[in-house]
RNA sequence: CAGGGUGUAGCUCAGCUUGGUAGAGCGCUUGCUUGGGGUGCAAGAGGUCGUGGGUUCAAGUCCCGCCACUCUGACCA
């Protein structure tokens, strides 16, 4: 191929428009144009990267048993009343109405209908198991699209379904998935962790979410250093700290299973506690007597004007660990106050979880003087009498000697203890990991990273089936309804999140398995016949053994072809000039480590084949 | 959805405070020049100033409505 054959326009400016790197990269480097919020044209540069992408997931799909078949994108609701999710989708819902004023949407996604034609082409167990997907089309119409290709209107999807009688071949067919989405973000040159994850409203149980790790990504995730744990920072666990740090467990020291609801012992401290959220029961904790002799007296002190806990830490020249953080909440039902420790945070999910509420804000300063009745900034938990439901973290049982809100404007208490000076309706783990935590499987640090999501595993049951009738026979003649799990990936979000993660002030950095052409070739002197001649040979001889190259023929400076080599992100640059022409010599230029090498331009095409083929 | 910002040439922006016949750089076209990191010179093409209304002798500029884009938040893949 020649660029002045295709359709490759760089912009040299950064598009008023972008604002993360992906973005801009994108647009620059010419292989996105928008034509309405959240809403891409991919050009022909993008487009090829986006195939590679395709053709990868298309492989492992295929070879851990998916079968590929092509759904519509408009869809009649019907089927959507019918799972009940025609009234529950909301705005994000893209609605329509034919001429007849037959409603329609277009589809955010396709459980509906790959449950519909289950239950009209599969009638027997002996047609299972099934995975069928498809890489299609999905519209959202979100609030606020941004961030370019990572949250559009419009956007492709590789989803697919499986199909099973039961339990154990569910776990058969998401462990197969399992297995495929890392072989695909693998060989997509991606570097990338699985979390644990939420299932959110699409309902079910197990569900794994795949990161690429970004520092601009929008979800937090903390993984373990030692270990392969790794989570969603909103889901993460928190174990409680002695207040000297993490510690093993001493020697001697008695270790006791507690169920959650013994987990308050009068007269004990916890340090370690140990609470995964998925075995509630398995709350493991140290016990070490609380020491009663360091409990210092209650005392009040004027604290003018400081309503935050760094302005109450800095007055009183204490670390902000030293304060009791208390937020206050308004929820479907009664008001309640939350205690934590004063340099964490609250994770509103495990909260809003715990009180089993739809509503959870964060109350105002009106709601704080009106509906609590507590002056705001200096709201604290003594004497807060049974005015509003109080609960508190874990770890704060552990805190003696506390700063804390006095109820009354402009003091607070010094040396305020649990058990003496208040009462908590209940201690559960609130707080929002943070790096440094201990890991809830092996105890080391845990590190935190922002990531992209761009695939995730659910196993769905038998929401769908059930609720639309999707039966099979099993082996003793009785109806029972098909087990579904869906696995997705976002694959216009996994090109823009490839970008985000391998870039540099110049431009991408393409990983070669999904670079539009993994090779460029610049003859430095584009007027000279022969180093021209030679340039476009040499592109034919490099396609012909199976890479895919570009010859830059513009009458360009090479200057200008550098630039947007880097830019565009070829793996291989490969330049001819002079010298290399009479020398039988081709240069050769790693985009990614920036290394030059010369190598004979007859060998060029097998050395290259050799290195760019380590997927 | 709430709150902010911006809409002027293909792109990035100035001009608006203080109303008086539309600007720059980049890109594009042509010629010369240059030829290993966005070369230099010259000549050109290109704009209903987002849109509708109002004020005024006169509106890109002042006032009001609407639309689009964008940022922060909530929500979400």
């Amino acid at each position: 191929m020649r660029v002045t054959e295709t359709l490759i326009s760089t912009l040299r400016e950064v598009p008023a428009e972008a604002d993360i790197v992906s973005h801009q990269l994108l647009l620059r480097s010419g292989m996105l144009r928008k034509v309405a919020a959240g809403i891409y044209t991919i050009l022909p540069l993008g487009h090829r990267v986006l195939l590679k992408i395709e053709a990868i997931i298309r492989e492992e799909m295929n070879r851990a048993g998916g079968i590929e078949l092509l759904m519509p994108i408009i869809q009649p609701a019907e089927l959507w009343q019918q799972s009940g999710r025609w009234d529950v989708y909301g705005p994000e819902l893209f609605r329509l109405k034919d001429r007849h004023e037959r409603s329609f949407c277009l589809g955010p996604t396709h459980e509906e209908l790959f449950t519909e034609l289950v239950r009209q082409e599969i009638r027997s167990y002996r047609q299972l198991p099934l995975m069928l997907y498809q890489i299609q089309n999905k519209y959202r119409d979100e609030r606020r699209p941004r961030f370019g290709l990572l949250r559009g209107r419009e956007f492709i999807m590789k989803d697919l379904y499986s199909f099973d009688i039961d339990e154990n071949g569910l776990d058969a067919s998401y462990r197969k998935m399992y297995a495929a989405y890392n072989r695909i973000f693998t060989r997509c040159g991606l570097d990338f962790r699985v979390v644990e994850a939420d299932p959110g409203a699409i309902g079910g149980s197990d569900t794994h979410e795949f990161m690429v790790m970004a520092d601009t990504g929008e979800a937090e995730i903390v993984f373990c250093s030692a270990c392969d744990y790794a989570a969603d920072v909103e889901k993460a666990p928190c174990l409680v700290e002695s207040q000297t740090g993490p510690r093993p467990r001493p020697e001697g020291t008695r270790r006791r299973i507690l169920s959650s609801a013994s987990r308050t012992r009068p007269g004990l401290k916890e340090c370690g506690v140990q609470d995964r959220a998925e075995s509630p029961d398995a709350v493991e904790a140290v016990l070490c007597p609380v020491d009663e002799a360091r409990l210092q007296p209650l005392q009040r002190v004027r604290t003018p004007g400081t309503r935050t806990v760094r302005e109450v830490a800095e007055y009183l020249g204490i670390p902000a660990e030293q304060v009791l953080k208390i937020l206050m909440y308004v929820t479907d039902d009664v008001p309640v106050a939350v205690l934590v420790r004063g340099d964490r945070s609250l994770n509103e999910i495990k909260l809003k979880n715990y009180l089993q509420t739809n509503v959870l804000e964060i109350a105002d300063e009106e709601d704080v003087a009106g509906r609590f009745g507590l002056p705001q900034g200096f709201a604290g938990p003594v004497g807060l009498g049974g005015r509003v439901r109080l609960l508190a973290d874990n770890e704060i049982k552990n805190l003696s000697n506390m700063v804390a809100g006095a109820n009354e404007p402009d003091f607070h208490y010094r040396n305020v203890n649990y058990g003496r000076d208040y009462q908590v309706e209940d201690f559960a783990d609130f707080r929002l990991a943070q790096e440094g935590d201990i890991c809830p499987k092996c105890g080391q640090p845990l590190q935190l990273k922002r990531g992209i999501e761009i695939g995730q595993l659910f196993k769905l049951g038998t929401k769908y089936s059930k609720a639309m009738g999707a039966n099979v026979l099993d082996e003793n003649g009785r109806e029972i309804p098909v087990v579904m799990g869906c696995y997705g990936i976002g694959v216009t979000r996994t090109l823009a999140a490839a970008v985000e993660q391998w870039h540099d002030q110049d431009g991408i950095i393409w990983p070669p398995s999904i670079a539009p052409y993994e090779a460029v070739i610049i003859p430095v002197g584009q007027h000279d016949s022969l180093q021209a001649d030679l340039a476009d040979d040499f592109c034919r001889q490099l396609t012909d053994s199976g890479i895919d190259s570009i010859y830059d023929d513009r009458s360009e400076r090479t200057g200008v072809k550098f630039k947007d080599a880097d830019l565009i992100g070829y793996p291989v640059r490969i330049v001819i000039n002079k010298d290399t022409v009479t020398e039988g010599l081709v240069e050769i230029k790693w985009r990614a480590s920036g290394a030059v090498e010369r190598i004979p331009k007859d060998t060029a095409a097998a050395y290259l084949r050799h290195k760019l083929a380590r997927d």
